[in-house]
DNA sequence: TAATATTAGTATCATTTGTTACTAAAGTCA
DNA sequence: TGACTTTAGTAACAAATGATACTAATATTA
């Protein structure tokens, strides 16, 4: 064997780690608190950041694709936490808002989320999180063309 | 809605998008051009590191669950990549290597994927590479005793 | 306008995944 | 030693996921 490949030492194996305990850190909330699967939470966050959305956009807005989101909203559906109402230009598609109920959940969701994510950078340095955040945000930037 | 949540500026949110599109980047070598799942490329890259390692390490090595190997194993196996042996200490346990064929094919791909890897952070400048292979796992080791 | 192609969202079915429970082998300890 | 517990790996079933194809509506174009 010419050529090792050390895993502990291999960046994107390194990384899928982090994302992977990153993932779990922030669903003890979302889920273990309210129920809510990964794509259930993704959606949810959509539809309350921009009211009367419809499933397309979703899609476009949070990278799920078709099933996942028709899913997530449908499971959503089910517990009551949106309203539904047909598009007024396409009679295709469906506008989507959050019920009270909805509202109330986010409402309870968000700050907790925002604790969470808090808690978790607060493991590193001002500036080692500064770094961090720029630089995520630059490489998905420049892997999108991809 | 008093509280709101900005998707797009959520770092976990940002950050797992990025892990799926890296994911997806090193996917193209070893899923698309050799078959392989993201699971039995990770054990496969564990028993060749590894040579008569036992499903038991490969978990924790890996971190992945027992089932996830567990089939990883049988599907590398089915492909004859792998030599099985019965464990001199424990009959219970499998000691695990790569066949001739398992051989042929990881020194196939490994120089690919690292290529891929380097392809990948090239994006980035010198500094901001090694400060974010650095932070990535710096954070995951402080995560880890969660 | 009529015919054709595309799109939004959903249903259906095959595959994959996760949970639970099992078997056989070690380990524990009275 | 012998009863009891734990462990390595696997089997069996239920749940989640992905691929394909469908329906109804809209867009295109001849």
């Amino acid at each position: 064997m010419k050529n090792n490949l050390d895993l502990e030492n291999f960046f994107p194996y390194q990384f899928s780690i982090l994302a992977q305990q990153m993932s779990e850190y922030i669903a003890k909330i979302y889920s273990q608190q309210y129920g809510l699967s990964r794509f259930e939470w993704r959606v949810l966050a959509a539809i309350a950041q921009t009211p009367n959305i419809t499933a397309k956009t979703i899609i476009a807005v949070t990278r799920l694709d078709k099933m996942q989101v028709g899913r997530a909203i449908a499971k959503l559906s089910d517990n009551a936490y949106l309203n539904q109402q047909a598009h007024k230009q396409d009679k295709r598609s469906i506008t989507l808002a959050l019920s009270a109920t909805g509202e109330t959940l986010y409402d309870e969701i968000v700050p907790k989320v925002k604790a969470q994510e808090k808690a978790l950078l607060a493991r590193l340095s001002q500036s080692e999180r500064d770094a961090f955040i720029v630089l995520t945000k630059k490489l998905s930037g420049l892997l999108e063309q991809v």
